[in-house]
DNA sequence: TTGTTAATGCAATAATGTTGCATTTATAAT
DNA sequence: ATTATAAATGCAACATTATTGCATTAACAA
């Protein structure tokens, strides 16, 4: 995964730098999604110093080349809403307006918990974001899944 | 809505206090989830002064009743993998011990999207998180979805 | 009305995230 | 190998989000 990250770099004219190959290392080694600051710790505690805004750049950076990919849904800011905590809570949002809607499904709820109980685990609650062109934004270009 | 939760409140020995009251009504105004500081700043408006240290505290005791319930899947704290974006991000995560795991379902993504395409939406991308316990903590008197 | 103490406000601090600019360094050119 | 170029980094400063401790205030019971 790093060799072939390194060629992505110099093939589309980015530079191969001690701090891009550095957070490559650790998220190959980590071999789980990682914050800044987790990459942060993770180099100290080898004796490697890295700017946080650094690492900021250079993740945005694999993000943007495909080399890596954000993972929204762990941990994260906080909104609430009035109303008892139900099962189900799934957004659409546009990726291009912001634009989100609230929804709820039995259904999808049910195949969730029914594919995660084969590895025993016990569904309470089911957060979902669907990312994507809400009807106002679709184009004809984008990926569907 | 408000009125409701104050009997809650009263009833379960908590004080109705002008701040509580003051976040319900933003709240239940609102008719969106709203973060800590977008309460603030909507209070600010009306000329009201809640610090925000309140505000957080007014939260979690509204979660913790169940007058209110947090969306993590808003916007929030990024981490990074190794690897590129695909469509589908589905996590499992243990409310006891933290433990996560990932997994993919095709028939999962088909059926979100053909749900959210009923209102126009062009999904690209599915992320998931299922909350609950995990194999190793489960117990019985959960909640199953 | 008064007393009790839960709740708030404030100060301080931590954690996360962004911007601008001077300096360094990867790479191309010589 | 040396040099030139500009991309990338490091640093400082600052913004936003979040937590903790403690003095003061105010809800409500007596
Ligand atoms: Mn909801
Ligand atoms: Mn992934
Ligand atoms: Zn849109
Ligand atoms: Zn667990």
């Amino acid at each position: 995964m790093v060799q072939s990250s390194i060629k992505v770099l110099r093939n589309r004219g980015y530079r191969v730098t001690r701090p891009r190959r550095q957070v490559l290392e650790v998220l190959e080694t980590a071999q789980r999604p990682l914050s800044p600051y987790d990459i942060q710790k993770l180099l100290w505690g080898k004796g490697k110093h890295l700017d946080h805004v650094t690492i900021y750049r250079v993740l945005d950076l694999f993000c943007t080349l495909n080399l890596a990919h954000k993972i929204l849904s762990l941990g994260g800011f906080v909104r609430c809403a009035l109303g008892k905590r139900e099962g189900c809570h799934r957004f659409t949002v546009c990726r291009n307006c912001g634009a989100f809607q609230e929804f709820a499904d039995k259904g999808l709820c049910a195949g969730e918990s029914e594919i995660t109980q084969d590895f025993g685990f016990h569904a309470e609650q089911h957060l979902a974001e669907s990312l994507g062109l809400c009807s106002e934004c679709s184009s004809p270009q984008g990926d569907s899944v």
